[in-house]
RNA sequence: CGGGCCGUAGCUCAGUCAGGUUAGAGCGCCGGGUUGUGGUCCCGGAGGUCGGGGGUUCAAAUCCCCUCGGUCCGCCCA
């Protein structure tokens, strides 16, 4: 038999419901703040993924790619901004471009908690403006989404890395700084050094932390225009009371970020997988995919992530999918047919029994589906012209009422609740 | 890619250490408890190539090897 691929999963009712509340509930933060939803293809030419930089093990070595019968190298999509900023180049869109979306990501890496070769993405970006309060505008977005789905124990870590000359030029200061110390290194971070020197900053092997402690801080050599920018984005989030702390060490793992650099972190979350969504300017993207020079802000969110975080705070309960109407019908089935329908076309959820079974089993159906009234059609109700209304939830009163009166009686009966 | 733990009904698990007749339980599912009616209760039933392959043995869920998958850690990241 059959089972999904190793590190994906299959996302059945009722967990898929909490996927629904959450995805509305993004929906709802971004498109009240003007974000329009983009659908991009899953997969690309690999260049587009390759041009997020080649310090990042997603491209180097975790990609999803392969050659089509066309024979054009491509690759599934490993995360969602390159897509956007090659649509954004494709359509030339007005600006600022705002945009929300929702997509799968993959990555080959082993699974592990909170960690898939399939996993998903919420994110939103916004393509075209260079003003830091639209950085603000995207953290804080970002922030009231997480408190919108009752998340509170999170924190976020900001950063910046500058403009893109101040980047290179501290990339620059630091593999030389680096270069003197190679041998204090842990061996695993050696490589880098040299290449990508920005990304043994971050690393987590005690070793090189111990190492790079006084090592130069990018916040400290900050262009002018880079270190206004930063104060201007830590403004924005004191002012409408989001909470961060600046951590300088903060990198992360794609290439292409410039000035903010942000990260949020699920605090309820004990495994190693604990970042919930994270993001930055990206400034050069555009332009190194092809396009002309677009400045462009955005973060993207795993939903796997989010949602283990809400399960350790007890946050984002499982809803109790039910329908209001069950309808019975032993007579054959016609009658349950027309009737769920009569109900559904008047704005009324109903399901029905199928297969033709007994009453008995029949009514244990209705009484699994959450149905507050259960109508019942037998042999009695079919000849008279009539159907009986059940209350399923006060120990079952009954009433008889005519065919042509139950789509009406029932629309009441659910207005009272 | 390196390491630890685990794989028995739809689900949660017992049985594996000391190999031995038709592999069990609870929940769930299906049917029944007479004359059309759920949620409680009672009775009955279906459902498993014991992850897969190979080996040892008279005999393997149980021991050995390989493999696939799950889970967790390193690492990486959402």
């Amino acid at each position: 038999m059959f089972q999904a691929p190793k590190g994906t999963r299959d996302i059945l009712p009722p967990e898929s419901d909490r996927w629904q509340a959450l995805v509305a509930v993004f929906a709802e933060v971004f498109g009240r703040a003007g974000y329009g939803l983009v659908q991009n293809p899953m997969f690309e030419d690999i260049g587009v993924f390759q041009r997020l930089g080649e310090g990042t093990e997603v491209v180097r070595k975790e990609m999803y790619d392969f050659f089509d019968k066309g024979d054009r190298h491509m690759a599934l999509r490993p995360e969602g901004t390159a897509s956007v900023v090659r649509a954004f180049n494709q359509h030339r869109p007005t600006v600022p471009w705002k945009v929300w979306y929702l997509t799968p990501c993959f990555r080959y890496e082993e699974p592990q908690a909170g960690r898939f070769r399939q996993h998903h993405q919420v994110g939103a970006e916004a393509i075209g403006s260079a003003d830091p309060d639209l950085d603000v505008e995207v953290i804080a977005l970002q922030h009231d989404f997480y408190r919108a789905l009752g998340l509170s124990q999170l924190s976020l870590r900001l950063n910046s890395m500058g403009s893109l000359g101040d980047r290179q030029a501290y990339a620059e200061q630091l593999a030389v700084w680096l270069g003197q110390r190679v041998g204090d290194l842990d061996e695993a971070d050696r490589a880098n050094a040299a290449d990508h020197p920005l990304r043994v900053l971050d690393s987590k092997r005690e070793r090189t932390i111990a190492a790079v402690a006084d090592a130069p801080l990018i916040v400290d050599s900050l262009s002018d225009e880079a270190a206004a920018h930063f104060e201007r984005v830590q403004a924005g989030l004191d002012a409408l009371g989001v909470v961060y702390e600046i951590d300088p060490r903060l990198v992360r793992g794609l290439d292409y970020y410039t000035h903010s650099t942000w990260e949020f972190v699920a605090g309820a979350l004990t495994s190693a997988q604990n970042a919930v969504g994270g993001g930055g300017r990206y400034d050069g993207l555009a332009e190194s995919l092809g396009g002309k020079p677009a400045p462009g802000v955005g973060f993207g969110a795993g939903i796997e992530r989010i949602l283990l975080a809400a399960d350790a705070e007890d946050a984002l309960p499982e809803a109790e999918a039910a329908v209001d109407v069950f309808v019975v019908d032993v007579t054959g089935g016609d009658a349950g047919r027309d009737l769920t329908f009569e109900l559904r076309r008047n704005g009324i959820s109903a399901d029905r029994a199928f297969d033709a079974r007994s009453m008995k089993a029949q009514m244990k159906v209705a009484d699994r589906s959450g149905a507050r009234l259960a109508l019942l059609v037998g042999e009695d109700e079919q000849e008279s012209g009539t159907v009986t209304l059940r209350d399923l939830r006060s120990g079952g009163g009954q009433t008889s009422l005519p065919r042509p009166e139950v789509a009406n009686e029932v629309a009441q009966r659910l207005a009272k609740e």
